[in-house]
DNA sequence: CTGAAAGCGCTTACAG
DNA sequence: CTGAAAGCGCTTACAG
């Protein structure tokens, strides 16, 4: 076989290897005549740049790598479509890795990508992340990064967001203007930045509204998943008879809490209202449909994956890169698990 | 900032780059003493080797192209999940683009694969793909390929399936077990093989329980989403009253199914009984939880990537390798749709 | 308009 | 045990 070169190319034409670089990357200083014998042939050899070539001399890598939670989760899977669409059609290719809410691991991805010499990175932190360092070092390492989703507040960088105590408020204000006089919260884990404003929102929305808060109906999420939904809900069910309203942390918790209300034959939302979080498009299908937050992950996706190619543009020049946040809007999607 | 290179490293050893280098990759004929500096030097300086630089030597990426029709999907998202893990595990990064169903983008991104120099590449075509002609690009062009999934039988090369045709079989025999007398089937494109396949055991399936097959009863999803899913069943239910029984060619179809007669009172299965494909999570929680065939995702990625690597390495090795396909075993899940 | 030359940062066969 | 040298395949500043 033997893969073509520039090389090959200069032979057979028996011109020089400048010329012939020059010619497929369209530099004016080259002869038409030249430039069309070129092309002809390396086409007719299906040539293709040796991209670790063009990298150690360019030391750019068209690449750029993608840390996240988890891939099988929909709001996630959704951002990766996003972020490796818009990526393609801008010339990068993404490298994904999985922390699986691991510290070390995530640490690990970052040593792995940074070996790589990605342009930049795109990442959403674990929910055990607390040590930074491995954050610290990318930047230090003068590589591009743009944190989405989970992130840091005490890491300097650009990032894309949700304004996640707004929608807890919303979501909370909700409930409460649907009636509901004792509303519990099943929150996500206790580190991330993201559950902990939801909460915030959740406990401030109770307090513009007179409503008592109650420690004793918030119950936190540790999988955040449908059976922890489930769970709770027969705990709310068994020994807090009087809650008429549940924020969940996220659809998927929802729709264990609605599974189980189905189950044991309590009205949903006569009886009680639900409302979730990040409208996954289950929760627009089941029965009763959940209520929830709007969270646009496609969007967080593309906005993330821009900021980042801005940042190395500039970095590539040269020239100062101000880090940006970007707030994405929610929006409150009434179904019926909270109707009236 | 500026990178640390090996010369740097020799520079202030005094010492040669050759000796900085052998003594990293732990060679044999460098002193201990040597050794011992050059690695505490290195890990002060926290040297990283320049990957653009090896892979130009050493002619390879330590990194694989992924391409499938769609991450937003439970199915491949899982098989994702294992090929990106798996993949880590043995020094590999993978690079991960969608077809989105376009047999257009599917050629391009081969083509961007292969300029990308990746060491091999793994892939489930596009709906819509008839022409192969990129994927014996990558044959030629001496790239290991290894298909899973969604495959075509026109390709020599290894790949990683169920037995579709089997699973479908086994699915509509289930429901004739299940004292169903007139089962519809709402099956996939007409392109690809494994809705070929499974439409094939459906088929044969009826003729060896001497069920009459009927044309009119089989709807192809186009989109293989829930809203077909769910109109195909109002056609079956509005125009073909008899039917008993239904075979959908995934879960999320299935769903679909489940939804509509849920909302017009049919009682599943005591009217109809249902029976999806693939084992989703949701199958399992909806009400009543959907009968399947569980299709092993993750099991799928892990043996895919693990065949890609060994033929990667014999590759490397200029050892010939045999293509195999691995048929991976389905189980049938019975669940309230089904019921007696 | 063309091309010789340097250099990106490694690895490794070879000589000593 | 150490190191000089070649070379992977490009790109680009520079000379002509």
């Amino acid at each position: 076989m033997g893969e073509v070169t520039l090389k090959q190319i200069a032979l057979e034409l028996g011109i020089s290897i400048t010329t012939v670089s020059k010619a497929l990357k369209n530099y004016k200083d080259v002869s038409p005549k030249t430039k069309a014998a070129v092309i002809k042939l390396a086409e007719k050899l299906n040539y293709r740049p040796n991209s670790f070539a063009v990298n150690l001399r360019t030391k750019e890598s068209k690449t750029i790598g993608l840390i996240i939670p988890e891939i099988v989760h929909h709001f996630f899977s959704n951002i990766v479509n996003a972020i490796i669409e818009e990526a393609e059609k801008k010339g990068y290719l993404v490298i994904i890795l999985q922390s699986n809410e691991s510290e070390e691991l995530e640490k690990k991805q970052i040593d792995l990508l940074l070996s790589k010499r990605v342009d930049g990175i795109l990442m959403s932190l674990s929910n055990n992340t607390t040590n930074l360092d491995h954050l610290k070092k990318v930047i230090a390492n003068n590589t591009p990064l743009v944190l989405f989703d989970k992130i840091s507040k005490l890491i300097d960088c650009s990032k894309v967001i949700i304004d996640d105590r707004n929608a807890g408020y919303a979501a909370t204000e909700h409930l409460i203007k649907c009636g509901c006089k004792k509303i519990a919260h099943f929150r996500g884990p206790l580190n991330p930045q993201n559950s902990i404003d939801r909460f915030l929102g959740y406990k401030k929305a109770l307090e513009d509204y007179n409503m008592k808060f109650d420690r004793s109906i918030v119950f936190t999420c540790e999988k955040v998943n449908f059976d922890e939904g489930y769970n709770f809900a027969k705990k709310i069910y068994t020994e807090h008879k009087d809650v008429d309203g549940i924020f969940a942390i996220t659809d998927l918790v929802g729709i264990g809490v609605v599974a189980y209300f189905n189950e044991v034959g309590v009205k949903i939302p006569d009886q009680i209202a639900i409302i979730g979080f990040s409208n996954w498009f289950m929760a627009s299908v089941i029965t009763p449909s959940l209520s929830t937050i709007d969270q646009p992950g496609f969007e967080m996706g593309k906005k993330a994956l821009k900021l980042l190619l801005k940042e190395i543009k500039a970095h590539k020049k040269g020239k100062e890169f101000k880090y940006k946040t970007i707030v994405l809007s929610t929006k409150l999607i009434e179904r019926k698990s909270t109707a009236f």
